[in-house]
DNA sequence: TTTTTGTTTAACAAAATTGTTTAAATAGAT
DNA sequence: ATCTATTTAAACAATTTTGTTAAACAAAAA
């Protein structure tokens, strides 16, 4: 129970955010995280106790991040169209700069069960879908059941990202390049839906 | 080197895949793999040597049958809407039984460097994006960059089944009820690109 | 049946990773 | 200056995971 917060607990857990998200090491020791961060591995045991500890406030903070970040824009005073173009400008960009942070979550979900997802921050997820009925009814995007427009969405912005190791392989792209490629897709996206 | 093959090196393969590419359990150790399988521990190490070497079997046996899943449709004899319809059913198919096969395999790429990829077989894939664009010319399905529709396509595929623990719980469903959800998807997808 | 060969196992050894402890050094705040 | 909390270093212990070995076992060949 560290009183002063002088910034090192800060940095080992967005080290290891970095490492677990950004990079995708999944499979990251103690050690790993700590040189990263540049600190002793006993700093890591000191505000964290165990690797598990660590492990467990990185995804309780990554899943409340999520839980907001989806929330605060579904429920924004926009209109749809505004609300759409926001949830592909921050996705995309939290897709950028953490590829793997759903990997992560899911890998440990996997790992230690559905309990570990309990006690999230409710989403206003079902008034959003409403929204999207109704401008399936008004005309301005393609029906659908909702919640696959919602999927579709999410789907488009991500996986691309997730997987470029393997695109890049398959498309024989370099890093650069693919990243021109995955930039293309937000207007891309938005076009698509509001066309 | 084994001579006689009694299944058992198979098996352990096998058993090892169901819980990589199944279960999504990445993290899991040689004795979660030889329990999994019914198998001493040291069978696992007499037919694989090492954990590294099992893994580096499953991760190229799993890159090429995903090349050769590709290609096969791909180059296959008939007609575009027919090779969206079977691209579809058979990566649809596929991402059911091993939801988390991607993401082993680019989780091992992160972890271990691109060089893990190098020498995996050629997908014909320049042919089929040159078909994708002569189909948009035509007008049969909407313009964009071609490289884009199949990103789109294996996206809508397979990101709601990879995430699907976390979608569960946005949208509050049971197991049975999103597994019909996902069900829903072939037909939609097929049909939004040929609307 | 004995031998041979390949397979499987239990027990052991080695290595890697995690966690603890102590002492000393550092740095701020009172 | 003293006090308190932080940080490091280093050594160590505990645990987990991996890897090895020797013996038991099974099945087919000689």
């Amino acid at each position: 129970m560290p009183a002063k917060d002088t910034g090192t607990e800060q940095l080992i857990k967005a080290t290891a955010k970095r490492i677990f998200f950004a990079e995708g090491k999944l499979h990251a020791t103690t050690q790993d995280i700590a040189n990263a961060a540049g600190v002793n591995r006993a700093a890591l045991h000191y505000y964290f106790r165990t690797r598990d500890q660590l492990v467990a406030v990185v995804f309780n903070e990554s899943m409340r991040e999520l839980s907001e970040r989806l929330g605060t824009v579904m429920a924004s005073d926009q209109s749809f169209k505004e609300k759409v173009r926001e949830l592909i400008a921050v996705f995309m960009k939290e897709m950028t700069a953490y590829p793997y942070q759903e990997t992560f979550l899911v890998t440990e979900i996997n790992t230690s069960g559905m309990d570990l997802v309990k006690g999230i921050n409710e989403v206003p997820v079902n008034a959003f879908l409403d929204e999207v009925e109704t401008e399936m009814n008004t005309g301005n995007i393609e029906k659908m059941p909702p919640r696959h427009f919602l999927m579709n969405l999410f789907s488009l912005l991500s996986y691309p990202v997730i997987m470029s190791p393997i695109y890049r392989q398959f498309f024989k792209m370099s890093q650069e390049d693919f990243a021109q490629l995955l930039a293309e897709r937000e207007q891309l996206i938005y076009q698509h839906i509001f066309k």
